[in-house]
Parts: structure tokens; sequence; C-alpha cells
DNA sequence: CTAAAGTCTATATTGCATATAGGTTAAGCG
DNA sequence: CGCTTAACCTATATGCAATATAGACTTTAG
């Protein structure tokens, strides 16, 4: 399971990407927008400009903005600056290498072999997909969904 | 990341897979064999055979034992025994057909189609690696190891 | 009948995720 | 300069789930 950070943070990121011919935007209003709690959503936008993904400007006129274009945001590097990382064991993990405390032989341990794929696997989905394509992929269900009501009448 | 109690239920499975010549092990025995604390792995053979993995019989000569031989016993269908599903997000969940408490519009949320490859693509690994794999993988590990221990003198 | 061994119920403990409150700093504007 | 806007930071509440333990109950072999 994902983190309610992680999921805002999407939602902030698709609102933002999503809102053309805007380039700033500010938490309370991305907050109001996407149901997120405005207080909540504070932290989250920081830890995103922390990860390079966002940048900001303080005071009147000033905002959040995308630091990268949506079509070369991948959802794998948003999901990792709110989850640390992608490792479904704690020996697996990139950031810190941490072995897990239950562990004998780490060399040989076959459910680190087994989730050594898993976390590949999940890599491989999270890291080709950008914010550009998870809007679109939003956008074409919404169209579909139009033709069956269309279809229904 | 996954449970203590699917890394514990997954090395218990993996001792008795491994130590031929007995079908039935105490809990007292595995435990002591795997390092495991007592009353946590009695919860935890117990939602196994609750779960079809495991059999059991009570009394002098009782134990557990395996209900399914290893080279048919998944991997996926241990970890879900504790995880419950391995959906990344509450609206996936193929047990409880819940949504995500945040979600205004599930058809058409992106994070959830992206989520649905990321279920897919874990489950392609979990559901095709068995106990039987995940033992021979380690002891592949150890041979290697072995091999090379052996050039270094 | 007694001992062995699994099963059940209840409870402690701790850590993390989700938030909220309130103050601080930077920037634009008159 | 000083006021206002808006991001930034620190601390704290709170509740829930994961990890674990204690002790009583039930079944079965001999």
């Amino acid at each position: 399971m994902i983190s309610m950070r992680s999921k805002y943070g999407l939602k902030a990121l698709g609102y933002m990407a999503r809102t053309s011919g805007k380039e700033s935007f500010l938490i309370a209003e991305i907050a109001q927008a996407e149901g997120i709690p405005k207080k909540f959503l504070e932290a989250i936008l920081l830890t995103l400009k922390n990860n390079g993904i966002l940048s900001s400007r303080k005071g009147p006129g000033g905002g959040y903005s995308l630091a990268k274009s949506p079509a070369t945001l991948t959802i794998g590097s948003v999901v990792r600056s709110f989850e640390g990382d992608l490792a479904p064991v704690q020996c697996l993990s990139e950031t810190q290498h941490a072995s897990c405390p239950e562990c004998a032989d780490e060399d040989t341990c076959g459910i680190k072999l087994v989730m050594a794929d898993v976390a590949a696997a999940v890599a491989a989905v999270l890291d080709n997909v950008t914010l550009a394509d998870m809007l679109q992929r939003s956008e074409f269900a919404r169209q579909k969904r139009a033709q069956v009501v269309d279809f229904a009448i």
C-alpha cells in the first residue's frame, strides 16, 4: 500500500500539469481543488521541492511550479520521494543499505532473491510511466465512459 | 514493505520443506531453528493453516505439516495470507472491494490505472515462484559462494 | 487420567502515518 | 520602511496497525 502522501502528491502534480495556462499555483488553491488538507499538502509539496520535482517562490505572486515537464517526470520518482524507495524488504533498500534484522545470512536468503525480482518489476512499471502518461490514461478513460453514456442514451 | 509475519511465515515453510525425512513439526522446534518468537510464530502458523497451506494435529506426536508440496505452493499465496492482498491502493483490493477514501472518481483515476499495472507485475512474479523455487535459488547462491571461497583459498 | 501440543482471547507496547497549530522567513508593493 | 502575502519550519496530537507476550482452553495419544 502506498501512503496518502504519495497519492496526494500525485494528485497535486496532476492538477498542476492538467491546468494549462498557469505556471504558478498556491498551496491553498491545490488543496481546495483536489480536496487535500492544506497543512498536510504543505509538507508534501515541500518534499517534492526537496526532491527537485517542484520549484517555489515566496511572497505575493509566488507559489509552486513544476520543475520538470510532465512528459519527463516519472511516477517512480514521485513515489520514491515519499516511500524512500520501492524495496519490499529492508535489505533491498537502495538509499539506506540496511539489512533485515531477522536475517542470518543475507547472501543466500531466498526471500531476498525473490523480492529482488518484485522490486525490479515494480520499478519497471513506475519508472516508465510519466505524469503525462498517467493524465493521458485518465483522460482516455473519461472519453471512453462518455461514449458508453452516449450509447446508453 | 512486507510484514514480519510474511517473512517468518516464509522462513517457517522453508524450514519445513528443506528438512526432509520429517512430515510433522512442532512450533517450538521451528521457532528455535529459525529464530522466531514462539508465541508469534504460533499465530502465524495458524494463519497459514486457515489458508490451507498447513495442516495440523493436536496432542502428543502432533504438530504442523505442509498441506501442499513445495513445488505447488506459490510465494504469492503465502504473502497474500498475511497481507490480505497485493494491492498497492485500496481500490484495487480483490478481497474487500473498498474504494480509496480520498478518491472522487474511481473509474478515471490515473493513480488507480497505473497501480493496476504495478499490482499485475507483482502478482506475475509472486504467483509464478514456488516455495521449491525459492529454496533452490537459495541453495544455488550457497553453492556459488562456496565456489568463490574455494577459489580464494 | 495425564501430559503433550495446538488453539483461542486478551493485552501490552511501540512506532508510523496522518494530520494540525502556530510561529518564522522571504519577497513584492506602495 | 512597513505591510501583506505566501512559502517554510518546528512541535505536537492522535489514532491505528504491527509486533509481540501471557495465560487459559481444547484435543488426542498412551
